[in-house]
DNA sequence: CATGAATGAGCATTCATTCAT
DNA sequence: CATGAATGAATGCTCATTCAT
């Protein structure tokens, strides 16, 4: 694509790149809207980040480099402390409610675990791994999953868990 | 210092980068060489990293750098897949060892749990987070320690416990 | 004005230079279609560019556009050098008739004379200077209209004079 | 030669105009700084202009550039105003000593003068004409000089008098 | 008639690098 | 050893123009 077509739609970069942002936002938004109680929606938004990462992993790339872009640049350094500070606070409200839903364990501070949950998912997401990329982020969130006690049971979604790329280390 | 100069001891940006690198790396291995059992050792891993991320916080800026980078670079994407594999692979004989002194509950796999441990690392400490960053990140790894089992007691560590930038919002 | 509406009714930018210059042409012919003697005609020139000046100024920031474009282009400098050489010739047989008329001193050259005048008003209305503009084009056109003897008496036409913006510095 | 080169002597756009404009000044200089009376002084500023005329005519290029770009450029406006204010009032007090000296009519009004004198130079010399430039040119200074009484006499001057590119036309 | 979409060319600037001294 | 000088390549952007509708 001609840039000068580009610019014509983008008069800025700092447009495009907000423009790019408020299209990936979207798209994450959508592994939140998921109905049922908040066990479910927390459930869901893991298992929506895990089709995204299949289906559409540009999104993740895009935001990585945000992130990383963010260091020198303090426009995006602004709307990526937003985003952050607007999941902490929904996966912190999803897990309050699980607790008074009795889901989650009541001595688990909702606030900690969901700074844990935001960091990893930005560790395993947004930052490029070697080859065993895929099997370390299934671990990552398979461990966070079990600690959560949000593990998805005999569930119909099985069918479209991320496929194991390299079979499990034997160690 | 005149970059002719630099250019003079670095021939090349990717020559200077990995002379960085490897200044880096030795600063962080400091974090893994204390006596004692596993478990005491994981304990000083987190803790050597949150002294670093007070005392040599650039430390942290250039692996950042470099996590960017390596999308683009072969060369540098190699190191860091390295880096990754080598932390996983310590973390994980640390955790199994840890099982075996009977300090870890016996029914997480310590794959998993290094490649949280890992992800949520990588998350809090490389990517730039907005002004919560030291709270989020103090939240984070209390989280992953309480679930290790790992949290510091009453020890002299304390006293060089980060400081909360924030007081805990109040929910 | 969408400017691909202008590209229609101008092809390219040049075509809409030379329509504009054809409007400013026929704006400055104005000031020397006045009724009476050549002294007449000529004082009333130099009247009818302060009041263009004073109501429409556009008129030399045009042309002043014109003469810094005709450094390059040919076409343009081809239209600047008739302008020249007709508005020359102009003053030139208007002068030769106001000798004639006993009205201008015998001894001053017509071409000479013309082309001093030519000179200072472009001089004075086509090059930007800076907050004195209006005091130094009243003082240059004032010392010229001496010269020549075509001072303005006690006419009507005191009225429109150009105001003195500055008060005339004290040495 | 190369841009990236131009860049590193001047950093900026602005900074390479104001190098030029430095140059260009200190070559005017050269114009104004003859020994002798104030008669003198002004005699030799305008035969010293018709010899940069001939011998270095970019400096007039560059000028009537700058000139001309002043209208949208602020910080070319400033410089440039400031040029012309020093340009009228070291005319201005040229001519006053040449009054005090009996040199100059006591009736021309020093300021009024200074600013013909001005505007003339630049509609002449910063301004392109077609053809007759030279022819123009001359005329008008040549007048300029008549109506001051300060017409070159038998002197040696004549040598370096402006060739005639053209012949006088006849009318 | 009028205009939104698209683009080639140019411009001011930065960056990583080379080279002669 | 160190550095000033020089440069090719890329970047973000503007401008004049074309074209299909």
């Amino acid at each position: 694509m001609n840039i000068a077509t580009l610019h014509y739609y983008f008069p800025t970069k700092e447009a495009l790149v907000k423009g790019v942002v408020h299209h990936a936002l979207g798209r994450f938004r959508t592994t939140l809207t998921a109905e049922g109680g908040a066990t479910d929606l927390v459930r869901s938004h893991f298992e929506g980040l895990r089709r995204l990462g299949r289906e559409e992993p540009q999104l993740f790339a895009v935001m990585g480099e945000l992130a990383l872009r963010a260091v020198r640049d303090p426009g995006i350094a602004a709307i990526m402390r937003e985003i952050d500070e607007t999941w902490h606070a929904t996966l912190r409200g999803l897990l309050r409610r699980a607790q008074k839903d009795g889901a989650l364990d009541k001595k688990i501070d909702p606030s900690d675990a969901a700074a844990l949950i935001v960091a990893t998912l930005k560790g395993v997401y947004l930052l490029p791994a070697g080859s065993l990329r895929q099997e370390r982020l299934t671990q990552a969130l398979r461990q966070l999953e079990r600690w959560l006690g949000i593990t998805r049971g005999r569930t119909s979604l099985a069918s479209v868990a991320p496929r194991r790329t390299l079979p499990r280390p034997v160690e």
